[in-house]
RNA sequence: GGUUUAAUAGCUCAGUUGGUUCAGAGCACCUGCCUUACAAGCAGGGGGUCCAAGGUUCGAAUCCUUGUUAGACCA
């Protein structure tokens, strides 16, 4: 099941995918889905129990014929999703991370990487789920805050170093000084501890240094050893150290060689280890084990305390450190790439301050662990002799030929070999994806490959830079020497009102499907780019989407007028044909705009450009000046006009919005079998009239103040209202006449050379207009306003007259910044020209 | 604790190289309209100390310093 991050990414690939096509470049989308080995095995299972199966109960290759059925079953449901989204993917290229080919590439890819000496098995501390029973990766772990309490214990300090066999009764009886006393959030694994550390610059403690102290209740030894690494105001300032069961101990572990005791088996239950409570589930234990600590005096007392836990992603459980034999991939030299060319921008990151994030990452890079101990997934590659000896090989029959060719074990037979009953971490088959889905892994010259590699745009979520995207760029370097990419393009997170993460596991995400149903795919799609810029994170809320199916419906209404139209064969008017030129303007000015924004990935600003510009422009404006009387034709001239300007406005939303302008296309002309939109060519820009432009800003303005007056006037818009226009340029409005007066609905239009009695007024740019009504004008009121224009604009003079008196703003600005400059003073000063006169007027 | 990002209208957020009459959008709110494509709409309107204090500059929402607050990542 999708959720609404998803439905976000793939909407912006669908964008970028669109739009590329349209532009006559070779759009190539690869969909596909990866196995998500723990989840869909935690599923698995589940389903399993629900038939009353037990995954104990049967073998390895049942459980994966169940786990390929159920991946039959609900694998398409994405894909479908994605469909219904509107996602124009190569559907003919689908990849899934465990079809055979993309297995071989991953066994092949870990054959590699170990015969060249990057692939080791150690034992490490990992992320252990006790009850998944399996390493997990860090990613698969979440964090929760929770109130815990933090226990203060009392250890006794044994006064010297106590010779074998001696009386420690003697010595843990506790004496004034001879004790010291830790906090912890787990007083469960007292019993594993091998030292306790203090900082060596913290006096409290000097003398402690290099002594013993006793642990309670079990009563062994441990040292007092001195570490930095100890914050002196944290807790008591002494830190227990339990290298089984805390990574931090466990380095800090390591550098004071001490030893790990491990007192907790793969279920979470303390082992014989532990001496005490052995058999006990960690919670019980810790219960029981604070009672007894309480009960012998050795609790000092315990705190409310706000730490975090580790659960697993899908079981829930608290994740334990735990050392364990794994498979890991050094990551040191292999990654040194994926962060070179990163950080000298030969792959993009969008937004860029996640350079800082990634480099932080990749500089502190630890190996990975890539083992899992689940069965779906690719199973390690790797065979055991009865001796522990390791062969890694692609198959057991290799491997078999590899122990009898280079240790010379003739006599072995297949049966003899074991392989890992583990699988490969997920990421390790998603690392390939740039490279895999083309085959480029076992063929790495075919025609694909070498054709579409290095690809050009990821889109992906900032929460798998570095699962995902950091290893693809490693995978890119490692295999083919080059990039997998040249641009990510990081999307904000899709968060619920409360600022959660929207997640499966949380349910808090709306289903997309019903969305769709409701709002449309095209509202869905773009009333989730209105609020997302790159980057940032999102707080979803169904209004937003409500914006997005309200655009559709804008736009199709529009249409619906365009669809009524009756076309007459008489002459085109002046102002329609004005008009036609000045709506082209506006496009060709939008379309260098949206360009600008794509080139820089602002996906959600060229959408708003296209939203205002079909909303604001072409629907309010141009649509109301064009509009023919009641029940009137419109010439062909602009009919035709407008027909074309609704075509190029559906291309550009195309990419946006591809069922609604897809439709609307169809039906604007005559079309061809099988022609479609996202086949036309994205319309390109061009010349634009500045003056036009202006022109057009002006009168809008004129046509607004009239609006506003009627509404302040309470006058109904059915009114008619007489204009008088006092200007030294008639013929700046004689063309657009008609236009004024079906946007304003003005009774007569009269040009004056001097006052005009008893009516309201006010000043567009030089120009000063009257519109009489009935009835007495306030006087009064009317020179407040204008007064008040007076002020502001006498201010903007004075501030602007400074800025080019200023002669360090002539020499250091842009010369062209200069010109407008000067250009915003004339324009002040003819409009405060007109303002004085007309306050001049009123005050007689 | 370390690193890092942010703080702009009641809410969610834009604001690109410091320079447009730059302080914006959507939602919410107020007023008036069932006007001929659209009430999921139309026409208007109110609303801001751009977190605080300093600094750089001819010029700062934008750059620098410090502080406050919140988030993210790492430990």
């Amino acid at each position: 099941m999708l959720h609404m991050g998803h439905m976000l990414n793939n909407t912006i690939q669908d964008v970028l995918i669109r739009k590329a096509r349209m532009e006559g470049k070779e759009a190539c989308w690869v969909p596909g889905t990866d196995h998500a080995s723990i989840a869909t095995e935690a599923k698995v299972v589940a389903m399993l129990k629900e038939r009353g199966i037990e995954k104990k109960d049967i073998s390895r290759e049942e459980f994966l014929k169940y786990a390929h059925e159920w991946k039959d079953k609900y694998g398409g449901i994405i894909l479908d999703q994605l469909q219904k989204l509107g996602a124009s993917c190569d559907w003919d290229r689908t990849r899934f991370t465990m079809e055979p080919s993309l297995y071989e590439a991953v066994i092949d890819t870990f054959v590699r990487l170990y015969n060249k000496g990057q692939i080791y098995r150690g034992v490490r501390m990992v992320n252990w789920d006790p009850l998944g029973k399996t390493a997990l990766s860090d990613e698969e772990v979440i964090e929760k805050e929770i109130m815990a309490k933090l226990y203060y214990i009392q250890y006794a300090v044994s006064n010297q170093r106590s010779a074998v066999g001696e009386s420690i009764a003697e010595s843990q009886k506790p004496k004034a000084d001879s004790h010291l006393t830790i906090a912890t959030t787990r007083p469960e694994t007292i019993m594993a501890d091998s030292a306790i550390c203090v900082n060596p610059n913290d006096e409290r403690y000097q003398h402690l240094i290099g002594k013993t102290v006793l642990i309670p209740l079990l009563n062994r030894e441990i040292p007092v050893i001195a570490d930095e690494y100890v914050t002196m105001d944290f807790g008591t300032g002494c830190l227990k150290v339990t290298p089984a069961h805390d990574l931090n101990d466990y380095e800090l572990g390591i550098k004071h060689k001490l030893p790990v005791i491990d007192i907790l088996d793969d279920n979470g239950f303390l082992n014989e280890k532990a001496v005490l409570y052995v058999g006990q589930d960690r919670f019980a234990a810790r219960r029981n084990i604070v009672k007894d600590l309480e009960e012998s005096g050795h609790l000092v007392k315990m705190e409310e305390y706000k730490s975090i836990v580790k659960t697993s992603e899908r079981t829930g459980a608290v994740i334990e450190p735990k050392l364990s034999l794994q498979w890991f991939l050094k990551m040191d030299e292999i990654s040194k790439p994926a962060l070179e060319n990163v950080m000298n921008d030969n792959i993009k990151l969008y937004p860029s301050k996640f350079k800082n994030t990634y480099r932080s990452w990749m500089e502190n890079v630890h190996d990975w662990c890539i083992s899992r101990q689940l069965w779906w997934g690719q199973q390690i590659p790797a065979f055991y002799l009865q001796d522990g000896t390791v062969i890694v090989a692609k198959t057991k029959r290799e491997a078999l030929r590899k122990a009898q060719h280079d240790l010379l074990l003739f006599a072995l037979t297949e049966e003899d070999l074991t392989q890992d009953p583990d699988v490969l971490d997920t990421w390790f088959s998603s690392w390939l994806w740039p490279i895999s889905v083309f085959d480029g892994i076992q063929n790495p010259e075919n025609e694909d490959i070498s054709y579409y590699y290095p690809t050009n745009d990821l889109v992906t979520g900032p929460d798998i830079l570095f699962f995902w995207v950091a290893r693809m760029i490693i995978a890119g370097y490692e295999w083919r020497g080059e990039l997998p990419f040249k641009n990510v393009y990081l999307t904000g997170i899709v968060r619920d009102k409360q600022g959660r993460k929207m997640s499966k596991s949380l349910g808090n995400s709306p289903d997309p499907l019903e969305l769709i149903e409701k709002f449309g795919a095209d509202g869905v799609r773009s009333g989730l780019l209105f609020s997302a810029p790159a980057g940032n994170d999102l707080l979803y809320d169904d209004k937003l989407i409500e914006q997005g199916r309200n655009f559709c419906n804008k736009i199709w209404n529009a249409y619906r007028f365009s669809q009524q139209l009756t076309v007459s064969s008489e002459q085109s008017s002046a102002s329609n044909a004005l008009a036609i030129q000045w709506f082209n303007s506006r496009i060709n000015q939008t379309i260098s705009e949206i360009q600008d924004h794509f080139s820089k990935f602002r996906i959600s600003d060229a959408l708003l450009s296209l939203y205002n510009l079909v909303w604001d422009d072409f629907c309010s404006k141009y649509l109301e000046i064009i509009k023919p009387a009641y029940e009137q034709p419109i010439d062909k001239a602009t009919y035709d006009a407008t027909i074309e300007i609704f075509e190029k406005l559906m291309c550009l939303l195309h990419p946006y919005m591809p069922f609604i302008t897809e439709e609307i296309w169809q039906s604007l002309g005559t079309r061809k079998e099988g022609e479609s939109i996202c086949r036309t060519e994205f319309p390109k820009g061009g010349a634009v009239n500045a003056e036009l432009l202006a022109s057009f800003d002006a009168m809008f303005e004129l046509v607004s103040k009239i609006r506003e007056i009627r509404n302040a006037k309470q006058l109904s818009p059915k009114l008619a209202l007489p204009l008088s226009i006092k200007t030294d340029n008639r013929n700046r409005y004689e063309n657009i006449e008609s236009i004024i007066t079906k946007l304003a609905n003005t009774e007569t239009i009269n040009y004056v050379s001097d006052k005009v009695d008893n009516a309201l007024s006010f000043v567009v740019k030089s120009d000063e207009f009257f519109i009489i009504l009935e009835g007495e004008i306030d006087v009064e009121a009317e020179l407040e306003t204008a007064q008040k224009d007076l002020d502001y604009l006498l201010g903007f003079k004075k501030s602007t007259e400074a800025k080019l008196a200023n002669e360090r703003f002539v020499a250091n600005a842009k010369p062209e910044l200069v010109e407008k400059e000067r250009q915003k003073l004339a324009d002040a000063e003819a409009k405060i020209k007109a303002l004085e006169e007309m306050i001049l007027r009123l005050k007689k």
